[in-house]
RNA sequence: GGAGGGGUGGCCGAGCGGUCAAUGGCAGCAGACUGUAAAUCUGCCGACGAAAGUCUACGUAAGUUCAAAUCUUACCCCCUCCA
């Protein structure tokens, strides 16, 4: 209906100060142009309700006063994937819309938030029961026997996808075993949606910046109690296996607890991994989220948030 | 003091006469990425070089051999067991 801004993006690394800076952002809005903005979240592993220390929700005292949406709504057997997210975040900003609200959307997961510009091809679901027989037969057959399979039914994919990429290879084959019709016909249905009314942003701090964040975001993790928080999860749900035991943290906090190592070297272990983790977003962000302007520095940055103020002013 | 085991590339760890710049793993660097994405996967990884290749390397020193990380001797350092 217009070209004015109404969504707000923020994406980048993980322990780059998002979350403190979407915070901030919702407040210059309401103080300086009396807009409300709710935050939308745009993290895979926040949309689950448990193990908040660990996946490093934003804290009660923090979300004051502001409305936050996909944080915490699925239980840790629940599956999510990014037509899922996508669907709830569209819906959701759909709604602001209405209300002249600003979405501001917030998270690390790059795949998903690209939807929100680019959208996704309108393949149907794979129903749970075809996903598992797939997945036997994959386990039954050795992977040469499986890739053959694939390539009677999908050539393309078959070909283009690197033999040890188990999951995309996976996700190709249930994909013409149901639908006849090979993932990249899917692709190609998917419908464009140009955007003018979104602004997205990607911070990007120097290495040596983020390595340091890493670390101070695995202490902080550690010094918040997210040992006993793990420890009463593990007791509510043992043998878990779900989403939630992806989370960086979670295998190198039950080393520790079992004693297996030390605080210092769960710290260290947990460190490392974000920051390889973080080298992933960065690397995705800059090459996959085309359209975004990046600013160079945190969220932890006044100067920062005060020019990522001043470009929203211009445009909202 | 006696008896053994060991010292290998940033770390762990194989190799035990040639095919070894040295299997693996970790860490590091770069990259891919269309419904599991905090996931999944790829490439590089002694130095110099675009490459062919050249050089320096397996605790130190000396030796045996056409050839040594691999065998011998001495030395240095670690660890375990007995006293």
């Amino acid at each position: 209906m217009n070209n004015v801004i109404d969504t707000i993006v923020i994406a980048g690394p993980t322990a780059t100060g998002k979350t403190r800076l979407s915070l901030h952002t919702a407040a210059f809005l309401k103080k300086e142009h009396g807009l409300d903005a709710e935050i939308i979240n745009a993290d895979s592993i926040q949309l689950y309700k448990d193990l908040k220390i660990l996946t490093a929700h934003p804290s009660f005292s923090e979300m004051e006063g502001i409305v936050h949406h996909l944080f915490g709504i699925l239980d840790p057997n629940d599956s999510s994937d990014v037509a899922f997210w996508e669907h709830s975040a569209k819906s959701i900003i759909k709604n602001l819309r209405t209300q002249h609200k600003i979405a501001i959307i917030c998270g690390g997961t790059g795949f998903y938030i690209r939807t929100i510009t680019d959208g996704i091809a309108p393949i149907p679901e794979i129903p749970q029961n075809v996903r598992r027989k797939i997945r036997e037969e994959f386990s039954r057959l050795d992977r040469d026997k499986f890739l053959e399979k694939l390539a009677e039914l999908d050539p393309y994919m078959a070909q283009r996808l690197h033999k040890n990429d188990t999951q995309r290879i996976l996700r190709a084959y249930e994909v013409v075993f149901l639908t006849g019709k090979s993932l990249s016909e899917w692709w190609r249905m998917k419908r464009e949606e140009s955007q003018h009314n979104i602004m997205t942003f990607f911070l990007s701090p120097d290495r040596g910046q983020l390595r340091e964040l890493c670390h101070l975001r695995a202490q902080k993790m550690l010094n918040s109690g997210a040992r006993d928080e793990l420890m009463d999860f593990m007791a509510r749900y043992p043998d878990y296996r779900g989403p939630l035991s992806k989370a960086i943290g979670y295998t190198e906090l039950i080393l520790f607890i079992a004693g297996k190592i030390t605080e210092t070297e769960c710290i260290d272990a947990i460190t490392t991994k974000t920051r390889q983790y973080a080298k992933r977003q960065y690397t995705w962000c800059r090459h996959q989220l085309s359209n975004a302007q990046v600013i160079k520095g945190t969220g932890y940055d006044e100067s920062i948030t005060y020019s990522l103020h001043e470009a929203i002013f211009l445009s909202v």
